[in-house]
This record gives C-alpha cells, structure tokens and sequence, in this order.
DNA sequence: GTCTATAGAATGATAGAC
DNA sequence: GTCTATCATTCTATAGAC
C-alpha cells in the first residue's frame, strides 16, 4: 500500500531540490558575470540571458535583485567561514609566526580568488545596496570564528584584532588594485605576521 | 590709444575665468551629491539641478561624464598632494614614531572627509570607468611625492612602501567601513606607526 | 515555471532654436 | 551658453497568457 505522505513528501523534495539546482546554476551565472562588469554592474537581463532564461522567470527564484545579492553577500561569508576552517586546520602545527603568516597570505589570495566576491562583502560598492538583517547576520557568524580562530594564532583582544583587520584587509586591498594576478603584496604576507606579533608582544610588555 | 590685443585678451580672459568659475561650480555640486550617493550614484541631471541648470548644459564645461571623474579624480589627487605637504611641514620636528603616527592619522581623516575622494581614488567604484591617461599622470605625480616624503619619515625602499601602504589603507578602509564617523582606527594609528618603524629595524638588521 | 508584452522610470547624450 | 525637446538605451519589476 502507497504511503501517500511518504510519496507526496518525496514529490514535494525533488520538487525543491529541482528549484534549488536552478537557483543554485543562477547564482553561479551572478558569480560569473559580476567578475567580469564588477559587482555594480551586474544586470539582471544578463543574468537570465546566461542561465538561458528571459529575465522575468529569475523572479521566480529570487525576489528582487537586492534578493540576489543578499544571497551572495551570504554565499561569500560562508565560503570564508569554511576557507578559514581550512586554513586554521593545515597550519596547526606551524610555528605561531608562520601560521599567520599563511593565513594572512590565504586570505589575500581568498579576496583575490573572486573580486566581485571580495567587492559585495567588504566594499559598499553597490549605490543603495546593504545587506538585510539576514544576510547580515550570517556575515557577524562567521566573523566571529575567524576572530576565534586568529585569537588561538596570537592575535587577542578587540585592539589586536581591529590592528589585524586593517593590516589584512589593506594588504587584499592594495593585491586587487595594483597587481590582482600577482603576488606583490601576497609575498609580503609572512613579514606582516611578523610584524603583528612582534607589535603585539611589545604592548603586552 | 587703445591696445586692442591687449583689450582682446583681456576679455578673452575674463570669459575664461567665468567658465572655469562655473567648471569649479559644477565640481563642487557633484562632490557634494557624489557623498550622498556614493560615486557611482552620480547622475549629470542631479548635478544639473544642484547648479541651476538643465542638464545638455553641462556639456559646455565637460565632455562627457567620464570627463567629469576625470577632473574629480585628478582632483584628489591635487589635494592629496597639497595635504602632505601641509602633514610633512606638520611633523618637521617630532621624533619619527610621532612623525610617522600623526601621518598616518591624518592620512585617515583624509580618506574619511570625503567617501567619494575616497572612493574615486582607491576603489574600483565606477563600473565601467577608468581615469584617462592625463587623469593617471596626475596621480602617479601625487604618489611619487608621497613617497618622497615617506622616505624622510623612515619609510625607505619599494618593499617598506608596499608595507605602509597597506596598513595605512587598511587603516582608512576599516574606518570608512565600520565606522564612518568615528575615530576607532584613527586611534590606532601611533600604534601602526611603531610597529611599522620596529619592524623595518628589525628587517635592517 | 516560463514566456511575451509592457509598465515606469531612469540614464547619458545630441539637435537645434534662441 | 543655455534652453527645450527628444533620442536611444538600459534597467527592475509586474501582468497575464499558456
């Protein structure tokens, strides 16, 4: 005898997971076009034309543009949370100096892996745009285990940190405008660490 | 008797001061509405209307709108420029930490006075545009001095000035960011100015 | 869920009268 | 030099047929 909940229940999933793929192969097109016209310049209309759709059917997936980019603003958050997972787990048995360093070296290269990523989620490049409450929450999730984890590499307390921020955010910064295929501020990663650490120690004393 | 060239120049100069003193209007209204709406929110009709005048208007004074970031671009940099020479004669007598802190600190407040400057010069905010070339040399000439006097602050060699332009961005970038009004990375700045002196000593050695 | 058609609102820029 | 009128385009979003 057919267990109509049973059926229905399954119907309804592969339903959802069918939406989801779709939903999922927009949000890679977004990814793909807003690289290339930056973060600003995303277009809907261009969005659909990639995914082979007329723009309208989108709305069936997202609800607005905004929608669109909340979701990525919250994709990017969580691919740093699991990039930083990664990181904190292949530099455990590194010296602390050197452990920062690849983690500070990681993340330039993290930023610089996709800069429409790294423009939505630190730069207010999008005229009107904010992430909503949601999406926002999901970026203050995330931020705090990177700053648990940097806290076990040496770098503590919300003085330490703001230092840190600043030092890794300008060093990504500065990658992506002045040489975003190489390496120039990249290489400079390990002796950023030092430095931090050793500043760190120096006001500790 | 009267001296026509002379008479002729005159007049030609008086029209020209005009022009440029309606140019210079121009200007300052699109700076203006550009820190409510961010660069890229700027429109050449809102600009138009902050000066009184139709838009085709504007077209007497600039170009196009690209034309327009270029002058604002080339702009900033001009005061940039005009800024560190005020901050250099500024810091002439300190010991180099305070010099090179209070350099830093101001180097902030620059970036935070105005989000558009900011946001022309350093960030990639205007999809699609460019500065021009004439725009370009304008800031290779500003930045070429900056770090003329850098290098009187201690701050010597191309790999020392990658380093301090990092943090000192990251400085500004977190300001601008996280706390647009306040002071919270401003204060940091002796800080990041010690740890980067100690830490150029140490690579001396 | 996808489409066509279109609303409705902006935009940068040009033509040509005055 | 300034204006009106307008072109030509682009955009997000909605209505409604299928």
């Amino acid at each position: 005898m057919l267990d109509f909940s049973q059926t229905d229940s399954s119907e309804l999933t592969a339903r959802q997971r069918r939406h989801n793929q779709t939903r999922r192969e927009i949000l890679d097109a977004a990814w793909r076009l807003a690289e290339q016209t930056g973060i600003a310049g995303l277009s809907l209309r261009e969005v659909a034309r990639e995914v082979g759709m007329q723009a309208p059917s989108l709305y069936t997936y997202f609800d607005s543009k905004d929608a669109l980019f909340d979701a990525m603003f919250a994709e990017g958050y969580r691919q740093l949370g699991e990039a930083v997972a990664e990181w904190t787990a292949q530099v455990g048995d590194l010296e602390p100096a050197d452990a920062l360093g690849t983690v500070i070296g990681l993340w330039i290269q993290f930023c610089q892996q996709s800069i429409a990523r790294y423009q939505i989620m630190f730069t207010r490049a999008i005229p009107g745009w904010q992430p909503s409450e949601e999406a926002y929450a999901v970026s203050a999730t995330e931020y705090q285990r990177m700053a648990a984890e940097l806290e076990a590499l040496g770098v503590s307390g919300p003085e330490d940190l703001d230092l840190y921020t600043a030092v890794a955010s300008g060093l990504a910064a500065q990658q992506i405008a002045n040489d975003p295929t190489g390496d120039r501020w990249v290489r400079l990663a390990p002796t950023a660490a030092r430095m931090l650490l050793d500043d760190i120690a120096r006001r500790r004393r």
